[in-house]
DNA sequence: CGGGTTATTGAAGGCTATCAACCAAAGTGG
DNA sequence: CCACTTTGGTTGATAGCCTTCAATAACCCG
């Protein structure tokens, strides 16, 4: 598969009369977090558009001329890299709160793609609006900043595990970092449903589908999870743990 | 080896009286990369310290709370990060009008460690000083943009050719990308002294040294480089260029 | 020159990819 | 309502890449 089939970009721009940032359920992890309540306040006119993404929809691609990153407002996204050879590279899923489209700062191109893997709708925050706001709120531009650092951290992460991990300990390395965002966002952190199949999993992590699946059959026969398709729960996160922090040597 | 050597610490600042931005060199690759010569001039205050690091010295290191990020100024770094198990991975290498610790933005501390590979020094940029510098020329805060952006685009890169590439075409890759970077700062783009070792380079791109070694061995019999210790010449770029593009299917 | 570090090369084994078959669930159309 | 198709997941057998263990060689710096 080459160049896999393209989904058509619907963006389906929304009234600007919605909800905002300071009356978000999603502040205490999307971009206020960590800012003052008095702050946040200015931060109401931040976001001026959203757009609604049904799954499998591309929000941008590649040298996009977009100058706008996004926030997940609700559903899930994932974000690769396609290289001359059409090779795909998955670098990462986003959860709501999560923010999208930092590597498109170069204003002018993006170097990635973002696609819906479920139904999903993102907040627009346009890097001119950016700087209108930072105008009167100097410490969004340190929070753009952290954002950025705190995905450039997520990215030497992954490196790691794909640089030096065995297949087994990125998976749970994998699964754990999952429960985690879950439990920020107030779900379970031990029963939940994955947004993408084996295929991007596998993708992700620098595995073949089928080592992912047998993977995940591997775990449910040492009891580590119970898995039905997509619906997981978590049985030992302690033995996850170790799993992963165990050195390879 | 579950933690190697710490080399000391050893920070030797020097005199602000030294040349500045605006008659540096390295203006065209380095910060003020694509900013209009005006605005470079006001950059002459951004850096007000250099630090000299004897090679081995570690410039910061994980959980630092430096609230700066540095420039190279002479000489090269690796930048690593380590986990719970003392597993290290090499994030990158940095040649000078290269940028290190954008990743410790986030205000407190930095998740990586910068590590001099040779005799270095790099120019500190203060984060105070950015926004004092910026209120003057609000430009700079996209230029930081821009620049965390590359940062970022990068990391994914690497991410795509540790996550499906084979180790070939990993290492022709990265000789190519050095070979680029080197012409970039002027020097020869076909002929370059390596600044790491194989375990370094072995390291990053998620290898054995021993792989590394044979690779190495391997690209000179085929007559696409010649190779003696850390001096290479690469021999014949086009077919490099299309190991690393080729299709692994 | 000599000790220690770094690089090279060989042989064996393990992990993961590849190829392939099978199964389950969800549409699709007669 | 039921064959048929499509999509996604599971499982098995084999091959091959890369690691591991090990020995040797080259280099560097005192």
């Amino acid at each position: 598969m080459p160049s896999q089939r393209i989904p058509m970009q619907k963006r389906v721009p929304l009234s600007p009369a919605s909800p905002n940032c300071s009356t978000c359920v999603l502040g205490h992890v999307c971009v206020p977090i960590g800012m003052a309540a008095a702050d946040v306040r200015q931060l109401d006119t931040l976001v001026q558009e959203r757009v609604r993404l049904p799954k499998g929809t591309i929000l941008y691609t590649q040298n996009d001329m977009l100058d706008a990153v996004y926030s997940v407002r609700y559903g899930s996204l994932k974000t690769q890299i396609e290289d001359a050879a059409g090779q795909v590279q998955i670098t990462g899923f986003n959860l709501p709160g999560e923010m999208i489209g930092l590597d498109g700062m170069l204003e002018g191109h993006h170097v990635s793609t973002a696609i819906a893997t479920e139904d999903a709708e993102v907040c627009v925050i346009r890097l001119s609006q950016i700087d209108q706001v930072a105008s009167q709120l100097p410490s969004l531009q340190h929070q753009m900043r952290r954002l950025m650092s705190r995905e450039l951290g997520r990215s030497y992460q992954l490196l790691a595990s794909l640089g030096s991990m065995r297949s087994d300990q990125r998976l749970a390395g994998f699964l754990l970092n999952l429960s985690q965002r879950y439990a920020t966002l107030g779900y379970s952190s031990t029963e939940f449903v994955l947004r993408m199949g084996r295929e991007e999993i596998g993708n992700y992590l620098g595995l073949t589908l089928e080592t992912t699946s047998r993977l995940f059959s591997r775990f449910a026969r040492e009891n580590l999870i119970s898995v039905h398709q997509r619906d997981v729960r978590l049985l030992d996160i302690p033995a996850l743990k170790q799993l992963v922090g165990q050195d390879t040597c």
